[in-house]
DNA sequence: ATGATTGTATTATAAGAATAATACAATTTT
DNA sequence: AAAATTGTATTATTCTTATAATACAATCAT
């Protein structure tokens, strides 16, 4: 699939959220070997070193580590994942939540909405 | 209130934005005037320059429009705030459910989190 | 009439982001 | 042993964004 980068934003950001989601989501094996860099930057269509950023910065929050000459791996630790996980999920609620009232919709209003919208996705 | 800018986006993006969704909300009253360039960019603590740019966008979109040295205006076409703003929902809608989709939740699971967002958020 | 306020334009500068083109040391593969 | 692959580092260039400091013409308020 492709990476579907926008402009919006700095493209080492979005790199980050879409590798840490495909983590999160069991998408990368848990405690497996990552793409390397280059490999990684064809995928995605850009430049080496623009991914060689977004890894070393997704490296701070352990989720994944290097060895320097064999590749990087994904974390062991499926506890972390799993906080994660839920962490990132609250953290869309909460914005999608605020967005929604910034607007100016009641809350049963967007609960109605969400559930017609995912009636229609199928 | 403060502006809550963040820097992972261009600060004119995140202007246009947030004085939309004044609008959309009925914040700024339909047909009303807008504050000045320099009186926005004071509240925002930016430079007038990018204000400015947020607002000459805003003013493609018809959502608003100037007159050269009386102000700046908000349009008068209720029809059209209305469209905008369920557009904005359906969008954020949109990209919501594609963000916990792709984190691995299922469409329940997401529904339930949300009736629990909702409870806790009062 | 005068002064203040309006949107708008111009020029300059600084910082961040992204790309490009290499290079290197260490390890793994052949 | 040789070649390929790994993460990493370096230097240069370009583009966008944001700020800064003014300036101007038209209108509004006094």
């Amino acid at each position: 699939m492709a990476w579907a980068l926008d402009n919006d934003r700095p493209i080492y950001l979005q790199l980050m959220e879409r590798i840490q989601m495909d983590i999160v989501s069991g998408n990368y094996p848990l405690g497996g070997k990552l793409p390397s860099v280059r490999e990684l930057a064809l995928d995605a269509a850009v430049n080496p070193n623009t991914m060689q950023k977004a890894l070393s910065e997704l490296e701070r929050s352990g989720i994944v580590y290097a060895q320097r000459t064999s590749g990087r791996f994904i974390t062991e630790d499926e506890h972390m994942l799993k906080e994660l996980k839920a962490q990132l999920a609250s953290e869309h609620i909460k914005e999608f939540l605020s967005k929604m009232r910034q607007l100016g919709l009641k809350e049963s209003e967007t609960l109605e909405l969400i559930k017609h919208a995912i009636k229609e996705d199928n």
